[in-house]
DNA sequence: TAGGAAATCTAACGACGTTAGGAAAGTGAT
DNA sequence: ATCACTTTCCTAACGTCGTTAGATTTCCTA
C-alpha cells in the first residue's frame, strides 16, 4: 500500500514489493494467489478507510450538510490518495469486485438518503437510481480532480455544488410541477 | 483500433498489432513513437468519433431535449466501445492530453448550455463549473454502465434522469427562492 | 547491372508475472 | 551430536512485454 500510495501502479511491481521488506519475489505467492488478488486486497482496504472517512464526514447534523460533507469528502479522499483511487477504480481489478467492495460505501449513501427523503417529506421516484446517481456523480467529479484543469479543491467545490443541486432538483420533481419556464417561479405543492 | 475493441486493452500488444498487418514489432516504432503515443491516438480517434455522435445526438428541437439526448448518447458510446472508453479515460494517456482531445466534446456541452440558460433565462452562478459538472457527472454515470449490477441501459437512463435533476435543480437555484424548504437550514450560496 | 537508399527482419536487452526445484535453517528424537 | 523432517527462502528459468541495434532483404536509379 505504501508502495503503491507513494510511487503509483507503475511501481507496484511483485519484484518491488518484495525487495523493499528484504524478500524475493516468489515469497509474495506465499500470501497473495497472483497479482490481481494483490491488488484486490489494496482494493478493499482503500474501501474501507474510504468508508471510514466518510462516516466521519457524514455526522454533521442536518442531512442536507451530511450528504454534502459527504461528497466533498469523497472527492478529498480521491485526492489524497490518487494511486489508491484509480487502482479502486481501474480495470485491473473486475467491476464484480469492485462493485462488492464499495457496497458498505453505497449503503451509506442509501442511508443518507433514505434520512435525506424521510426529512423533507420526498418520496424519490426510485431509491436505488438515486443512489447509483449520487454515488456515479461523486465519482465523476472525483475523476475530474485529476485534471490539470480542475484540480482537487475546484473538484470538490464542484461536487458539493453538484450535490446541492442534485437534491434541489430531486426536491422539485418530487413537488411536482415546480418550475415554471416564464418569469415569476412559483412553487406549487 | 480494431484490436482494441475487439480484444481489450490487455491484448493491444506491439507485437500483436503488428502481427495482424502480417509485419513484426518494429515497424510500429516508424509510426508511432512508443506505445503512449499509439494509445493517445486511439484516444484522440475515440473523441473524434465520441464528438460526432454527440453532435448527431444533439441536433433535437428543443434545448432541453438537446441536452438529454447527448448525455444519453454519452453512456450509450461508453456501452458499445468499453474498452476505448476506458482507454480514453485510463492512467495511460495523461491527464493533460486527455483533456486536450476531450476540448472539442466539452465546447459542445458549453453550447449545449449557453442555450439552455439563454432560453430559460436562468444565468448559472458560474458556466463553466456547470459545464464541469455536466461532464463530470456523464462520466460517472458511464462507468456505473460496466457494473454488472447496473449495465448500460440502466447507466443510460441514469445518465438522461440525473441530466434532467441537474437541470431542474439549476433552475431553481437560478429562479432564486424556488421551494420553500419548510424547515430545513440550508447553507445559502 | 552495380550501388545506394529504403524497407523490413532477426536478435537481443532489461523488466515483468509466475513457477519449479534446490539450498539453508530450524526442530525433534535418538 | 547426528539424523531425518519440515519450514523458509532463494536461484534459475520460462514466456511475454516494450524497445533498440544491426543485419538483411528489396527496390529504385544511374
Amino acid at each position: 500500500m505504501r508502495l503503491l500510495e507513494s510511487e503509483g501502479a507503475a511501481a507496484l511491481t511483485i519484484r518491488r514489493i518484495a525487495a523493499d521488506m528484504d524478500y524475493t519475489a516468489p515469497i509474495v505467492y506465499q500470501h497473495f494467489a497472483n497479482k490481481d488478488a494483490l491488488v484486490l486486497e489494496l482494493v478493499v482496504r482503500g474501501y474501507d478507510q474510504l468508508l471510514a472517512e466518510l462516516r466521519r464526514a457524514g455526522e454533521a447534523s442536518d442531512i442536507d450538510g451530511r450528504i454534502v460533507r459527504v461528497a466533498a469528502q469523497y472527492v478529498h479522499f480521491a485526492g489524497e490518495h490518487p494511486h489508491l483511487y484509480q487502482a479502486m477504480n481501474g480495470t485491473v481489478t473486475d467491476a464484480d469486485e469492485r462493485r462488492r467492495a464499495a457496497a458498505p460505501a453505497i449503503d451509506l449513501l442509501t442511508e443518507l438518503l433514505d434520512a435525506w427523503s424521510h426529512t423533507h417529506g420526498v418520496t424519490l421516484s426510485d431509491q436505488s437510481d438515486a443512489c447509483e446517481i449520487l454515488w456515479g456523480t461523486l465519482h465523476g467529479m472525483a475523476a475530474l480532480g485529476y485534471l490539470d484543469t480542475v484540480g482537487t479543491e475546484r473538484a470538490q467545490r464542484l461536487a458539493e455544488q453538484a450535490c446541492r443541486t442534485i437534491l434541489l432538483g430531486w426536491r422539485a420533481t418530487g413537488s411536482a410541477s415546480g418550475l415554471r419556464a416564464g418569469s415569476s417561479p412559483k412553487s406549487g405543492t
